[in-house]
RNA sequence: GGGCCUGUAGCUUAGUUCGGCAGAGCGACGGACUCUUAAUCCGUAGGCCAAGGGUUCAAAUCCCUUCAGGCCCGCCA
């Protein structure tokens, strides 16, 4: 057994490795043969396919005046002897090609009827004409191979479906699939749309380190990696919120950022070890304010994206429509745990929790911890339309402000929507002596085994020692959010590379255990 | 970590219940065809059924292990 003898199992050579068509790498030693260049460097295209769509729409069966210059990828040839008919797509859409022997000449055609196959990218210059059948199509005067495909295109009717292949080989899914290339085109517009959301606000962007001395900004376990000139441990930041918020200190007072995040947990419908969030702080606002916020974001790209503020997500209508429902903590345990949690005592909240096997309650030991534990088990998965679940008690918010009127909680709000988390924001802990408490008291939890519990950072305690005003911060995933307006119920869907588990041999040699030296 | 399900040709798949020579469509290759559009027609090649082991006269099919993936749960922002 061991490493040795299951290596050898996978030991592949290049063919098994590549997807290359050898019939089509006899081709293009043939096209060099006649002189052919195989790959070349530019094409002047001139129109897309969906501009030639639009301008000739209302063209007849006699072929336009003006010509057009265009170029894509061919996805179905249809031979008729001494006529062919071809289906060329570009990013946003596919046209007919009309090739004649009479037009092109005989070593034209015969090049393309030899040569050219589904999956090769050419460049068309021709005029756009109406079929008898009705169909918009270019009829070419004359064509250029500008990239020979060597792999095999999948089916042409059924496309490619398989799941793992379509997450492995994303430029394939998005070769042979509109709808995914829909949706990450939709992905693109959202986060251009939140940009200038923001930028007309006046918010600036702002990039933070994604290598950190210490995380923070999130209860999560992290990646961990080393600097080698520098000789220390860092880690990929699992939040950027420590560092927006030494910008707020230093003066800059509505700020954000796009960023990548890295957790290392489980990986499911929801989580990919790597994501993309957006963090808003602004100064003077609490978490009242960034409520509003969030609800203006959303509603504003619901409306932009879909074209109104109901979307369908997983056989339900979400309206996302203002304003939306907020409830206090304490009020949606009331609701769908059934009980007063105030007039209870610990002792009772115990008995209750482990009556109805509420995950957690065996280790839970105060009554914040059994409020949160109750909501989890018995709301969150409730919460289908748009609510805010605000004020949470202070033993897991270690960087919301403590409450203005309820001891024991902080000014924190989650949003929940078809059952997901979707934003997390409070008023900003800027008491310097209370954050340095809390951390601490999350250092000790870590010490004592809890891998999820925060660092102390120093410098940040130092940065609000200096005085950072009053300040309203919200997260919101932007994974879930292209989930919820592109109607797909699974995170891999909306990420163009989800991780996955490396395939044994797929990769080639790994590098040295400790890469990297010059 | 637990449960359920899936893996058959380049792609989409039938066959697994109840073991009996692995079938099809598209694609590829060769041929016919000057308005087709999942073109059509004729012909050819291509898979040891994810990998390994077991039961059996006989395994894609039954059993075990492993690998990869999907869904759910646990864990977790």
């Amino acid at each position: 057994m061991g490493l040795q003898a299951e290596w050898s199992v996978y030991t592949m050579s290049d063919m098994d490795r590549l997807c290359f068509d050898t019939t089509k790498i006899d081709k293009i030693q043939e096209l060099r043969g006649r002189g052919v260049t195989v790959y070349p460097y530019t094409f002047e295209r001139k129109d897309t396919v969906e501009e030639i769509r639009e301008r000739f729409s209302a063209i007849g069966h006699e072929k336009s005046e003006e010509a057009v210059s265009t170029a894509g990828r061919i996805y179905i040839v249809r031979q008729h002897g001494k006529t062919i008919f071809a289906d060329m797509g570009d990013s946003c859409g596919r046209i007919q090609l009309y090739l004649r022997k009479n037009d092109l000449g005989e070593e034209q055609f015969e090049l393309f009827k030899q040569y050219v196959d589904a999956g090769d990218i050419i460049g068309v210059v021709g005029h756009v004409f109406r079929t008898k059948m009705g169909e918009i199509t270019i009829w070419v005067d004359r064509f250029e191979l500008l990239t020979k495909s060597v792999c095999p295109l999948p089916e042409k009717f059924h496309g490619l479906k398989n799941v793992e292949t379509r997450y492995r080989q994303r430029y394939l899914d998005l070769i042979m699939n509109d709808e995914s290339r829909e949706t990450f085109r939709t992905r693109s517009r959202i986060i251009a749309l939140l940009r200038q959301f923001l930028f007309e606000r006046e918010y600036l962007e702002f990039e933070t380190p994604t290598l950190q001395p210490i995380y923070g900004g999130a209860n999560a376990r992290p990646f961990t990696t080393y600097h080698n000139a520098l000789d220390q441990k860092l880690y990929l930041r699992i939040a950027p919120e420590l560092y927006l918020k030494r910008l707020v200190v230093g003066g800059f007072d509505k700020v954000f950022e796009i960023a990548k995040n890295f957790r290392n947990e489980d990986i499911d419908t929801n989580h990919n070890p790597e994501f993309s969030m957006v963090e808003i702080y602004e100064a003077y606002r609490d978490y009242n304010d960034m409520m509003d916020l969030t609800e203006e974001i959303f509603a504003h790209l619901a409306e932009k994206v879909c074209g109104n503020t109901t979307v369908l997500f997983a056989g339900q209508d979400l309206d996302f429509s203002r304003p939306w429902r907020r409830l206090s903590m304490e009020e949606a345990v009331r609701e769908y745990a059934g009980i007063d949690f105030q007039a209870m005592s610990l002792e009772e909240l115990r008995a209750f929790g482990l009556e109805h096997c509420v995950e957690g309650c065996e280790s839970a030991t105060t009554r914040g911890e059994y409020l949160v534990l109750f909501f989890e088990h018995f709301g969150e998965k409730q919460l289908i339309r748009p609510t805010f679940v605000y004020d949470f008690p202070v033993e897991n918010s270690p960087l919301a402000k403590k409450h203005r009127t309820k001891e024991g909680f902080t000014e924190r709000f989650e949003l929940f929507i078809a059952g997901m988390e979707m934003a997390n924001g409070f008023s900003e802990l800027n008491d310097p002596l209370d954050q340095k408490a809390r951390l601490e008291l999350q250092d000790a939890k870590r010490r004592r085994g809890d891998l999820e519990a925060q660092m102390i950072d120093y410098d940040f305690i130092n940065a609000l020692g200096y005085g950072m005003p009053p300040t309203g911060g919200v997260g919101i995933g932007i994974d879930r959010l292209v989930m919820l307006l592109t109607g797909n119920d699974s995170i891999k869907e909306v990420l163009l590379f989800p991780q996955m588990k490396t395939i044994p041999g797929s990769n080639g040699s790994e590098p040295e255990q400790d890469g990297g030296e010059e």
